[in-house]
DNA sequence: GTCTATACTTTGATAGAC
DNA sequence: GTCTATCAAAGTATAGAC
């Protein structure tokens, strides 16, 4: 283990392929054009991860990763957690009318066979970023912290998936309005 | 145009075609695939589709014929168009735990390209429910109906993300009732 | 010795011919 | 309906640069 050719090697490599695979999609890119993105050979791509299967679920985990420094950062940057909820749907909003969508998803209808490594890791994000949705409706005063959680999430799903086929219309802005109607029907039915 | 070698045959391959499509994806199923599960020869198969591209275009726009179809039949069957919103959301909660997401969407995910047909018709079938959606909302007395329009769509689009993958949660259920919420609250915004 | 560049092998899919 | 040409892509091996 006390061999490591060059440093940041594998994270070079894993950008140019985040790079080809978020812009063109998984099964467009060939592994010869991210050897040519990342300027190095085949054989350290090969050293690095042993296939391209690998290399997809070290990208899935890469932008799993991605989605954990959004939440991070809006629960820093808010306190109250039915504004850290809202925040939320405002930063995917935000994101998606210049992407093709979200990475997880789209790898994930790329590979439909639930044997595929890609499958699994994707699907494991998809329940993990709903327990993390649930454990912040939680920390709110909603009548049904779960399914606030949930709605949120339904939303969260429905403004990437439409912001980033359709563009940024009034109606991807409208969103987190409507999440913010949706945190506040949820406290309100707690209260009365 | 006096030649049609079999009444059914285009159908029946198309059947064979979108069965295997909607449970395994685009990438994954070869012409041979499609050719023993049709039951046919392969002259027949390229005689009616030139390529797999032209049978996947004609897929899709099956696809958002049946679409169509949810449309209308909630349509005959609610004569409200607030309720019909509502209806149709319930509709796609019905079917997606049992499926593997919306076909054309991710067909869409399948092919990033945007010069390639399968993306355009997606593409422009999205497009053309936005469309769709507005209109009925346009028939109830909400405030910014075009506004209504789109957040059902993206509760569709959620719905069936969020069902296809993480299954019949109650989450799920509630989106039936998110949707009713939304609705109301938009024509009582119009009232106020 | 470690990395790059290239040639080769194998596999699987489209498409056409018979 | 089988058989074949063609092509693209995944890996593997090998030759060569610093």
């Amino acid at each position: 283990m006390a061999r490591k050719p060059a440093a940041g090697t594998r994270e070079r490599i894993l950008d140019a392929a985040a790079h080809l695979f978020d812009q063109r999609g998984v099964h467009a890119v060939g592994m010869q054009q991210i050897i040519d993105e990342a300027g190095c050979g085949k054989q350290l791509l090969y050293r690095e991860f042993p296939g391209k299967d690998q290399l997809v679920v070290a990208y899935l985990e890469r932008s799993a990763e991605a989605w954990d420094r959004i939440v991070t950062g809006v629960c820093t940057a808010v306190d109250a957690p039915e504004d850290r909820l809202v925040e939320l749907v405002r930063a995917v909003q935000g994101m998606a009318p210049n992407s093709r969508g979200c990475p997880l998803r789209n790898t994930h209808a790329e590979f439909p066979d639930p044997d595929h490594p890609a499958h699994q890791v994707s699907l494991r994000h998809f329940r993990r970023v709903r327990e993390q949705l649930r454990d912040l409706a939680r920390r709110t005063p909603a009548a049904d912290p779960d399914r606030l959680g949930d709605r949120i999430m339904l939303i969260i799903d429905g403004v990437y998936v439409n912001g980033s086929t359709l563009g940024s219309t009034g109606a991807a802005e409208a969103a987190v309005g409507l999440a913010g109607d949706v945190v506040r029907a949820e406290i309100a039915a707690a209260v009365g």
